[in-house]
DNA sequence: AAAAAAGTGTGTCTAATTGTGACAATCCAG
DNA sequence: CTGGATTGTCACAATTAGACACACTTTTTT
């Protein structure tokens, strides 16, 4: 794990996620925030998140109901964050799923201690990996295997993919008919964030258009966006 | 996302949206007011907003009405302005689907923070406002298809159009039979506003005529308004 | 462990797209 | 009808994307 980790800040108080980012960032890390659960699935689904920092108290559904959610479908590991006085949730938070939980107020070094600990842990679990819910997407004339991280025509011959040109085209089938910026394919793809003059997207699209379309000089499954980045535009459906 | 975000503030006192306004500018922002939900829901219709500062206290329908109501059709992201006193209703505005809240009176850095946070942790969410529910449209003899971002004849034989051919198109497809100046028209498919001579509207209506119209030379679909601005002339179906 | 193969990113050149300036054509007020 | 303002369109410059070669890494094979 040679990528900087990525970091989901959830707390309802926008000064405390500013905080919270500054120090983070300053410590080498990538952040995003949200105020709410609303906030946080979209996160989930843009990013590719490492590890959550979850407040318990928000407003809507609160973190504690969150966190189960958030198991049921992936093991992202989450610490979660309370306000002094509500220690008695502690046992509660570990038993809902999280890896972790810290008092309020909590000092930087405190926090940054406890994120390096619980991303040592887990990093040495040879994760599984979140348990991907579908296994198989269809679209065009191609299916996209999951399990087997391969790609068929729909008369089942395989179409070698290299490492990257599979992780690409998963960020392009899981959202698909939405614009997506070279910087978020670059995170959604390779967990990193573009260089200046980071081109390195536009080669792998331009290698799997070589693979996929049936015309790669006039693309039909991964348009180019101009000054915008690529959009996906196929139907994509689940089997 | 390198084009700079257009906010729009909506008070019922002048002085504060004259105030608010001038300062967002100097800090680089593009800006539109509105004094209570009427034009609000105005500018929102003519105009490509990114992010609204909206006054809980409003003459007519309230703040919290209107943040309900855009919410119902839509995900620009909200900014709750409260006069001191009022901040029981914190959680109620967030619960009604605002991002975050600021009370009077503010500071302009308070302000400037805010919107710049906000604007950042949306920034990786879905591309504002293009969540349109339908997929086709037809109009004269063609059929504009949004996933796929083509145009095809009626016959179904596509005519390549260039990202910002398309994206000319689609503000005139959504907006049929309404008179759009060349501020506006930049607004919705750059998401820029005109600089002084700024003609570009123009050569990118010319080229849309050249690939759509029967005659070029005497326009049908897209009609130039004289000292107004442009018109999309025919009924548009979706499908 | 060394060698070979496959994969990935950067630099360079080419192609496509877009905006600007220029100038002709058109429109409208007086 | 005339003149200033506005619009249409062309040519060109600037920006952005595609393709390809090559260097550098990682993985696999020997």
């Amino acid at each position: 794990m040679n990528k900087t980790p990525h970091i989901l800040v959830v707390d309802d108080n926008p000064e405390i996620r500013d905080l919270v980012s500054r120090f983070l960032i300053k410590d080498g890390y990538r952040v995003s925030t949200a105020g709410d659960g609303r906030e946080m699935h979209k996160a989930l689904a843009d990013k590719r998140i490492d590890l959550i920092l979850l407040d318990l108290m928000l407003p809507g559904e609160d973190g504690l109901s969150l966190c189960r959610t958030i198991r049921s479908t992936s093991n992202i590991p989450i610490i979660m964050v309370t306000a002094k006085g509500e220690e008695i949730d502690r046992v509660l938070g570990l038993e809902m799923g999280a890896d972790d939980y810290i008092a309020k107020p909590f000092g930087t070094r405190e926090v940054l201690a406890r994120i390096k600990a619980v991303l040592r842990r887990v990093s040495g679990e040879t994760s599984t990996q979140e348990a991907s819910p579908r296994t198989k997407y269809s679209f065009a004339k191609w299916i996209l295997d999951v399990d087997k991280r391969e790609l068929l025509s729909a008369d089942g011959i395989v179409t070698p993919l290299s490492t990257g040109e599979y992780d690409l085209l998963m960020a392009f089938v899981e959202r698909p008919k939405r614009v997506l910026s070279r910087d978020q394919l670059l995170d959604l793809a390779r967990g990193r964030s573009a260089s200046v003059y980071d081109r390195s997207i536009d080669t792998q699209v331009s290698r799997l258009r070589r693979k996929m379309e049936l015309d790669p000089k006039s693309p039909e499954i991964i348009k180019t966006v101009w000054g915008g980045g690529y959009i996906f535009t196929p139907e994509v459906s689940q089997s």
